[in-house]
DNA sequence: ATCAATAATTATACGCGTTACAATTAATGT
DNA sequence: ACATTAATTGTAACGCGTATAATTATTGAT
């Protein structure tokens, strides 16, 4: 029985090697002229290829950008393991985490329109946030934090946990999505408000 | 001294005339075939010009949905308004008010993008969501009811009404905004978060 | 009536993401 | 060398929002 004709189809390493170029090419449009650079045209020619090729390999634009979510995810959450190390208790690890979570989004908007809002317009049925393992125990740190830093007053059930790392997480978002959507309304500083969640959200009891 | 020679230019009764053909038009197309339906070459047909006739009225796409965004808040808002009236005291009006207008977004994803998500897009520096006076409005009437409800326990004062208020605001977009976008996460219920954050935020002494 | 001036409208084109189909190139087996 | 198969590219097109140039419509002066 002859083999079968023909050229080769690549091997797992050589399609992972093609499939890295372009997300890395890509980053790097997107951290040196931000967003907005990064169109499917751009980065075909920064690859060295056509167009149509990225989409033998991606399914869509939104399936690259996916990759770029999560290292400006690992990016924010490795910032705030640096700052949490000098806290001196859950309270003040959790302050620590939230506030630096808020600070880093509203320091790079850019950033934020990535990662929440290009999947929000473009393609909302698409591959998800959450598929990404890494995102979703990024996600499972902040509810560490919470228990631990409830757990100084008392013993909370995981309820109370998921239900308050939850509307934690929400909330920072949303004043972060306000302060950037919302520019000309004058809240109260996000610091504030981030620091009235936590105190709110911390004293009182489920 | 000769008059000015040329064609006249339209007066404010034609050109506001025109500028509400074509967003009576644009309101037509979101409400029948949502979002996606507004184009400008679809909004020029219904018109009836050519779609670079649209800019010589609007500066841009986002103008129009401006118009929009004021219609949308006009009936969540009516509809917290109606809601309310059957509330017996100022934390159940609260209550109602903010279960109201998270419930709407949940309900109408089409229309928290076309108020939260459109702008933040395409022209982040547009002319403003708040230029809308109706808009700020709405936002202060929720302090009013944040403003009642804290003083059935204590005298709050004007810093602490508009940080609470900012924050329950900020909360309750983050909400429906998570909920919308990030539509794959085990988030705990929309409706039991907003509970939270009112609870917290009420019982909570500034 | 004709021409010039001015305003309003439209035509053409751009880059955007993406699709469809055809053509070309590359790599293999016979 | 040829046939086969995979990979890549070319070409064209679609609708998207919008920029610039061209055309049309309307007026005043002669």
């Amino acid at each position: 029985m002859p083999k079968k004709m023909g050229r080769k189809p690549r091997n797992q390493t050589q399609i992972n090697a093609v499939r890295d170029k372009i997300i890395n090419h890509a980053l790097k449009l997107f951290q040196d002229e931000g967003y907005e650079a990064i169109s499917m045209r751009r980065l075909a020619k920064e690859v060295g290829c056509a167009p149509m090729t990225i989409y033998a390999h991606f399914d869509g634009k939104i399936n690259i950008l996916q990759h770029l979510w999560a290292v400006v995810l690992e990016t924010v959450f490795s910032q705030i393991h640096t700052n949490i190390k000098t806290s001196k208790n859950p309270t003040e690890r959790l302050n620590t985490a939230a506030q630096t979570f808020a600070q880093y989004w509203l320091e790079n908007p850019d950033h934020f329109r990535l990662v929440f809002m290009s999947a929000g317009i473009t393609r909302p049925d698409v591959d998800s946030f959450l598929k990404n393992k890494a995102t979703l125990s990024h996600f499972k740190f902040f509810s560490g934090l919470v228990m631990l830093a409830l757990a100084e007053t008392h013993t909370p059930n995981s309820a109370e946990v998921k239900a308050k790392t939850d509307g934690l997480i929400s909330a920072l978002i949303g004043i972060v999505f306000c302060a950037n959507t919302i520019a000309d309304y004058p809240w109260t500083k996000p610091e504030d408000m981030v620091n009235l969640m936590l105190t709110t959200l911390l004293t009182s009891k489920a």
